[in-house]
RNA sequence: CGGGGCGUGGCGCAGUCCGGUAGCGCACAGCGUUUGGGACGCUGGGGUCGGAGGUUCAAAUCCUCUCGCCCCGACCA
């Protein structure tokens, strides 16, 4: 084994830089545990109004989806949260199996040579590389970049299985890890390794790819909206926003509980640029060698951070029914011993008929807590649908529901027993559609229109949120704006009723319009 | 890398100024009483005080060096 020993050295430099590797790679630090007074009070949680960050990294760990490493910027994602996780995968995953997609698996690491082969590439992301420089105890002879995406290496193999307009379309996705050595970290937003899925395709035509680009940036905004009850805005990001190497990056923008955007998708549309990198040509049906059009399109653990950000409340986590690992818990209450035996032969029947249904459910008998403390640690881990079960409910044939997206005693329902799993299928139901609903409109109150950047920054230190604006101004332009301001182009959106207008900033006539905001 | 703050049981902290047997709350374990919105009592386990060197009869405390972490800034799915 020692032989086999990896050193992963991280580099924070230009690889002409790394490349006479007399001086070694240095490691750069970033976040670790947070010492919080949170720990110690474990009643409540900093309100989002006082620290919104802080009451987003309380609720990250107090619900347990996910913990600090050892190692700097990464993360451990609990099973709780994983569950989560895995819950978006498979939605994404059916989407993009329904939509012809199939999935591979392509290597972690990749030879630093073949991200130099797109010069955009390489500058946009050199600086954010792990390359490996030493393995099997000896120094490499060319140095391995743990992937930070996998256009370079997916494209090679594309250039040796593509020969004809036959093999095309290529529609390929793999679900994987990479690496992108970030300066400042925040658990699920960014992290120095996360998860994610990267598609990759093919096509003949230019149009081709573009319909395969907007194809998946709808499949994105359908599982942001009818999964996560997330309601996104599709745009294109401006040049300044661009993914490196891409010809058009399109977005998914979602707002966040403090007004914040959040990238929550990406798809590019990556015109001949890797092809005529990585030599991706096929033969056309008039005989003749034409470069192929590829994109790619990802979404990443950061949803989790969305959902988290996008939903939760002082009271902690709100989970949508469709994704949330448990999506009702029930607590049995008893006092007499004898009783106990009641309830909890009572609430198994109740898993029981809720498991056949579909739902999932889980029976919190654990005894070393009272019912109270249940009740708000599972609205802390933001479960849909509370189920109180008693000796007095049992008596009646009854239950109480609680909702967590209408919290408090006030709110309570009481249910028969008999049809229970329709009444709670319904309600899933109904709790996914308020909390979209909620989020809508959080996110249309917090939505301005302005027409002079005197309003713009009035509105930013105030407010907040997202502003709309007609939008003539270039790169450095924008770059102005986020210096004095902090704010950025999210993006401009495919949907503009605005018509015809005058920038905001330049005060030239243009009908484009964008949509600014701080973002994480 | 610049500016600020901090390292003491798992977590949060006191003790450091003024050296003298390491303490508190939470969490954890056992027993009992409890259980419809975060229960209580008794008993108990757990700490090389970030590390190294020095001063001293004696160092968490004083001196020197060092390591690490957090927050703000430059980069970003």
């Amino acid at each position: 084994m020692s032989g086999e020993i990896l050193y992963w050295h991280i580099v924070m430099q230009k690889w002409d830089t790394i490349r006479n590797l007399h001086c070694v790679p240095l490691v750069v630090i970033y976040f670790r545990k947070e010492k919080k007074a949170f720990m110690a009070d474990k009643k409540s949680i900093t309100p989002r109004q006082q620290d919104y960050s802080r009451w987003y990294n309380e609720v990250v760990q107090r619900a347990e989806m996910a913990d600090y490493s050892p190692v700097k910027g990464t993360m451990v994602i609990r099973p709780y949260g994983y569950t989560l996780w895995e819950n978006i995968r498979d939605a994404l995953d059916r989407r993009f199996k329904a939509t012809g997609h199939v999935n591979a698996y392509f290597p972690l690491f990749i030879p630093m040579s073949f991200l130099e082969k797109e010069a955009e590439h390489v500058e946009g992301f050199s600086p954010e590389l792990a390359v490996v420089t030493h393995a099997g105890g000896k120094e490499l002879e060319e140095p391995l970049v743990v992937r930070p995406t996998s256009e370079t290496i997916i494209g090679y193999m594309y250039s040796q299985w593509v020969r004809s307009y036959r093999d095309l379309p290529i529609l390929i996705n793999q679900w994987a890890n990479v690496v992108r050595w970030e300066m400042r970290t925040r658990l699920f937003l960014r992290t120095s390794e996360f998860l994610w899925q990267e598609g990759h395709t093919v096509h003949a035509t230019k149009e081709e790819a573009i319909a395969e680009t907007l194809r998946i940036l709808d499949v994105y905004a359908d599982f942001a909206i009818n999964e996560a009850a997330i309601p996104v805005i599709k745009g294109v990001k401006s040049e300044r926003e661009r993914f490196a190497g891409a010809v058009d990056s399109y977005t998914i923008e979602a707002m966040m509980g403090n007004g914040w955007a959040l990238q929550s998708g990406t798809s590019h549309f990556l015109g001949q640029n890797f092809a005529k990198a990585f030599d991706i040509k096929y033969l056309d049906r008039d005989n003749k060698l034409q470069y192929g059009w590829t994109t790619s399109w990802g979404v990443s653990t950061r949803m989790v951070g969305a959902i988290i950000m996008a939903h939760g409340d002082d009271n902690g986590l709100r989970l949508p029914p469709r994704l949330a690992p448990i999506q009702v818990v029930i607590v049995p209450i008893w006092r007499k011993a004898a009783d106990g035996k009641i309830v909890l032969a009572e609430a198994n029947k109740i898993v029981n008929r809720l498991q056949q249904a579909g739902v999932r459910v889980k029976l919190d008998d654990r005894d070393q807590y009272q019912p109270g403390y249940k009740f708000n640690e599972w609205e802390l881990r933001g479960v849909p649908l509370r189920i109180e079960l008693g000796p007095r409910d049992i008596a009646a044939r009854k239950v109480m529901l609680s909702r967590r997206d209408r919290p408090g005693r006030a709110n309570k329902l009481q249910i028969d027993i008999d049809g229970l799993a329709v009444t709670v299928q319904r309600l899933l139901v109904d709790i996914q559609a308020a909390m979209l609903a909620d989020a809508t409109r959080f996110r249309d109150e917090h939505t301005t229109t302005v027409a002079s950047y005197d309003e713009f920054k009035e509105r930013l230190a105030n407010e907040g949120g997202f502003i709309r604006v007609h939008w003539a101004g270039n790169r450095d332009d924008e770059a102005r704006i986020k210096e004095e301001t902090k704010a950025t182009i999210r993006c401009f959106p495919l949907e503009t009723p605005e018509g015809a207008g005058r920038c905001f900033y330049t005060g030239r006539k243009t009908d484009r319009v964008a949509i600014f905001a701080r973002a994480y």
